[in-house]
DNA sequence: CAGTATCCGATGCGATACTG
DNA sequence: CAGTATCGCATCGGATACTG
């Protein structure tokens, strides 16, 4: 009943790669596992991907039948999630994403990316916690961007948080000031993040009771715990 | 120092995407880890595959690190293997090869592939043993296909496994009849070999110290010892 | 917010033919 | 055996504009 079959074969990789191996797709996935359940949420982790192509992935993904989508009954709003089987695509993606984060040199990683991405993907990983007061305000500076993409701010309220682009008054606790690429590199576990704090390249301003536990808010990347190689022995893609 | 890089993410899973999810990437790299080293040997493994984009995507790998090149000094052949963060994409394929197993529906699979890719997955996975006979010569009647694709001898001689596919009046052992769907799916384990045995789809004729033990020199893909799910949690590409 | 319709340009890839 | 060169089509997917 599926589409046509380009591969021509039974074997299960290349069956699996039909549909998994198109652009885009295993991003799409990624944003689902991470637990994004609209079309926008989704959206913003692939900024790059167009609508018209996510929409038509998204069908696609229902069809085969590892995603599910709910209309709610005043059509204003809909909520994708993943089938049994398409959580069981979790591995499968951890391990790919595994193999990257303990391979890949970071050099061209770094070139040419979306910074809303970073910063969407750090507050996805973030929550509330009692240390913090309610709601906890922290102001990024990206130093190395255009200044209309500089600033953006992360508001811990009421068990979530929100990030912010534009300056909306903000009473500010902690004022963290970083290049985007030192702020990558910090939060995908490739530095660390005291040393960057101690040679100044991260600066925090704010009540140390806050800043003293900046990593533990900031948090890291899912992926952050796997070593990254020696540069001898990595990847150059 | 990379090609361009069209995602525009950090993300190791958009970085590893970027040149492991191009089409037929992964399916040569599955040939590369089942231990082809030669060209037309890799090639064979993805017959629909166009050759001059198989020379192109070995190119590729070599210029990323994970593939590595030698040529004899004759000039005459060629060698590839994998790196050592090549082999380290060992487990991210069976990851995603052993997904489709559990999860995929078999009739998709079985639609429209070619007779050449199985029989050659099969030579792969063979290797003579102490109780065949030197040389041990079975013959395959395929009873699905097109005259002239349905028969194969597989010939177990001196250590290592030959496929042939144009009669060459070999001495045969055994000769097994069955239909290419049937000879699939047992090898796959998706049906118990002994039960296509019982109910006559699948025919061993020859002495019976060879067909008693057909499943040991026959043996099962890689995958195979991964259970499939029943038919209603399969998914239905 | 959650998409769809249409357009059209890039490029990916297969087919074919050729080389050392 | 191990490729490369060239051609040309098809489809993929981005941009833009529009809808309920």
């Amino acid at each position: 009943m599926g589409p046509k079959i380009s591969y021509g074969q039974y074997c299960p990789l290349a069956m699996s790669s039909e549909f998994l191996c198109n652009r885009w797709t295993l991003l799409v996935l990624r944003e689902l596992l991470l637990g994004s359940t609209s079309f926008n949420d989704i959206g913003r982790g692939v900024p790059r991907m167009s609508r018209t192509l996510l929409s038509s992935r998204l069908k696609e993904l229902v069809e085969i039948g590892i995603l599910a989508k709910q209309k709610s009954r005043k059509n204003t709003s809909s909520h994708y999630e993943l089938t049994e089987s398409g959580q069981a695509l979790g591995p499968v993606v951890m391990s790919l994403a595994g193999w990257g984060q303990q391979w890949l040199e970071v050099e061209p990683s770094l070139k040419n990316f979306d910074t809303d991405v970073l910063m969407w993907d750090i507050r996805r990983n973030t929550k509330p916690f009692d240390e913090l007061p309610d709601p906890f305000i922290v102001h990024f500076c990206l130093t190395d961007v255009p200044e209309n993409e500089s600033d953006y701010w992360l508001v811990f309220e009421k068990g979530h948080v929100d990030l912010c682009h534009i300056d909306e008054s903000f009473k500010v606790d902690v004022e963290l000031v970083v290049s985007v690429r030192k702020l990558t590199k910090v939060w995908m576990g490739w530095e660390d993040f005291s040393t960057a704090v101690a040679d100044g390249s991260l600066t925090l301003d704010g009540p140390k009771k806050y800043t003293s536990i900046a990593e533990k808010w900031l948090g890291h990347s899912s992926v952050a715990h796997i070593k990254k190689n020696p540069p001898e022995r990595r990847v150059n893609y």
